[in-house]
DNA sequence: CGTTAGTTTGACCTGTATCAAAGCAGGTGG
DNA sequence: CCACCTGCTTTGATACAGGTCAAACTAACG
């Protein structure tokens, strides 16, 4: 089970690895966080965290679980704007757009306010952390025009190699994938609504994928037997700036 | 000519009517930004203002014409991941995500890099422009967020009214638009570029639009006779934090 | 076991792309 | 002043990607 969050990966650990741009940030750097993991929150898949113009909690950051931002419409149409992993942080500070937050999978978060405060520090003592959130936002904003090319030119067949690409290149830095392959509990319903297909079209596309032996998935379970060809089919450029751990520990069952 | 920008609309006028949220700036709160003005530049419609890996200008505000943020892929596709107007700002500061931006139109940048160091200001003196700019950037990444709406789950013809309902709000802010009538200096394939869609298909949309008594579209002109309606059938929600000037002045010619 | 949520398959339809060519300016040079 | 570009828009004919509908299959779960 490779994406289950080890016993040890604590949030702060997370935390290290997720920003850890422009350079490695030492714990310190990261305002005491360890204390406020006392609030921590479990929700059910399904679950929502909060909706356009309703509750709106502060910072958090995502401890386990797949979480996703969505805009839903008055016919029923949902598009899926965000998706979020664990080390990722959530909430109006980082991502202010009006949009329903909710877990698509069974999900754990944990305050995060300290962070928040911290960035505002005037002393000069959270420089590196600053720095890091910066660039972590300008990361989310790459991302977000990189989605907008996904929607706007690619083929359904491209639109999934490159999101799951991405979703490999991020997972990779928390830890919670291995070369090539992670651990995906997104229904084929989910998949549609960040790409902007039919969930029929969903499964056809990755059956095409695996005829063409560059995705093996089933539900749950993603491998990339070949990352490198894949990119080249569907125009994936990983990110700079995005380190991977040295080592991603193995992890016990 | 109602978009042609007034000889009495300085780039100052301009960023007020831009950055008019929270609440209403005063000239002083940007930086004696007036000074910069000297290292105007103009910019032959198709010229590259800055590209993905190359040079990359300091801030700068759009002072007249239209510039597009594009990703250009290898096999020519292209996607326009935003337009910048009259107001708008440009540069790594305001938006980081590696991509070309051209002008569309001949345009015109001012220098507007104090902005940058005013933000920064430790002093609290530039605590409103510190906000307006919070709130502009909080306002971009909701735009970016309609903008994969757009292309996920709209059709082709609800993508091009929803876009136009858009620019419509935008240019009113600064004053280059009239009551549901704007000048649309952009070609058909800009709008393809930016709508996901082909050039025929825009064309044809449009001329829906204009059938269904929605869009009066001849190039270079848009009018909506009845925005209200327009909006209801491309499921646009107006953004709340946009207050218009309390009167967009008529334009002498 | 039956129920339920999710995946898979098949048949068919439609929105949008593609290809090709014809209008329609506005600008240049003879 | 006309003839000719050249860039943009418009139209028609045709093809295909992806959507929709409906039903069968699978597996987890009480």
């Amino acid at each position: 089970m490779i994406n289950a969050l080890r016993p040890g990966a604590t949030p702060l650990d997370l935390l290290l690895r997720r920003f850890c741009v422009p350079r490695r940030l030492r714990p310190d750097d990261v305002a005491r966080f360890g204390e406020a993991t006392t609030d921590a929150q479990s929700h059910p898949a399904g679950a929502e965290l909060s909706s356009a113009d309703g509750h709106r909690p502060g910072l958090r950051l995502v401890a386990s679980g797949f979480i996703a931002e969505v805009r839903t419409m008055s016919d029923g149409r949902r598009q899926i704007t965000a998706l979020r992993i664990p080390g990722d942080l959530l909430g109006d500070e980082w991502s202010p757009q009006p949009c329903d937050v909710i877990a698509l999978t069974s999900a754990q978060t944990v305050d995060a306010s300290a962070l928040a405060t911290a960035r505002k520090d005037p002393s000069g003592r959270f420089d590196p952390w600053r720095q890091a959130w910066a660039a972590a936002q300008a990361e989310e904003e790459g991302r977000m025009a990189d989605h907008i090319v996904r929607l706007g030119r690619l083929t359904a067949y491209e639109r999934m190699g490159h999101l799951l690409l991405e979703l490999h290149e991020r997972l990779m830095r928390v830890g919670l994938a291995g070369d090539g392959v992670f651990h995906l509990p997104l229904t084929q319903e989910a998949l549609a609504d960040v790409l902007g297909l039919s969930i029929v079209h969903v499964n056809r596309t990755l059956q095409q994928l695996r005829k063409d032996g560059l995705v093996n998935y089933r539900p749950g379970q993603v491998a990339l037997p070949d990352p490198q060809k894949l990119a080249a089919a569907c125009l994936y450029a990983p990110r700079a700036g995005v380190r991977h751990p040295a080592r991603a520990e193995t992890c016990g069952s």
